[in-house]
DNA sequence: ATTTACACTATACTTTTGTATACTACTATA
DNA sequence: TATAGTAGTATACAAAAGTATAGTGTAAAT
């Protein structure tokens, strides 16, 4: 229990917070981080593999993003030693976690939309 | 209650649920939202106000992002009939909520922190 | 011998986002 | 009469993010 002491001490402090709320900004941040994590919350897959489910995503923006998302710790990266190269991607555990990050947003926003219709 | 089923509805579909995301993401988008929102967190405020609030930012920027705002129904804008106009910024309901958004964005941020220090 | 597949990288370009600086119209104060 | 304060807008520019297109090296399949 003693991460819940960690969050209340971030939340106490505005600098803290901010830097925090950067940490999870920088992970969702650019147009194909989202689709990536979606993609990979069905399970592991291979450049390749991404580049077909993702709609549109070019080859750079694709290894650009992946290199993001690996350098945060959301994306884990596996070469396997076969010819030619096979490389797997995955979420890490915080990966997997993000989902409820996702579901607290949506739930705003459907809250939101009630809301503003009421008036 | 109505609303939990609402929230239900839209999380068992994909093509909902990115909408909804997309929604709440539009809200913190850009470099200075997420400021903004920020400082009318500790009450209404003036225009001028803000920018002396809000480090380095420009009238130009303050006043696209304050609409973009207003239009995502995050914050109000009343204008009072004095000499010269007074203009006042407050957070919508929705707008005071959006805290609960970013408190979990924290606490994720936590969480990946301690559990990528482990390694 | 040519094509296909893998996992990318390189180069040039366009679009979007943000910055810098000056300016508007109005009024009260020095 | 000059200056400062109100709430912004206008114009030009720079930087960041994303797109388009082609190419790399290796090896198996046709």
């Amino acid at each position: 229990m003693e991460i819940i002491n960690q969050i209340d001490e971030v939340k106490r402090c505005s600098v803290q917070y901010v830097l925090a709320l950067n940490d999870t900004l920088n992970v969702i941040n650019g147009k194909w981080k989202l689709p990536i994590i979606g993609s990979l919350m069905y399970g592991k897959k291979r450049f390749k593999e991404l580049e077909r489910n993702i709609d549109k995503i070019s080859p750079r923006m694709l290894s650009k993003e992946l290199k993001d998302l690996e350098n945060n710790g959301v994306v884990e990266r596996t070469v396997y030693n076969t010819t030619p190269v096979t490389v797997e991607y995955e979420l890490t555990e915080s990966g997997k976690t993000f989902h409820s990050v996702l579901d607290v947003m949506v739930e705003w926003a459907v809250e939101h939309r009630e809301r503003t219709l009421e008036l």
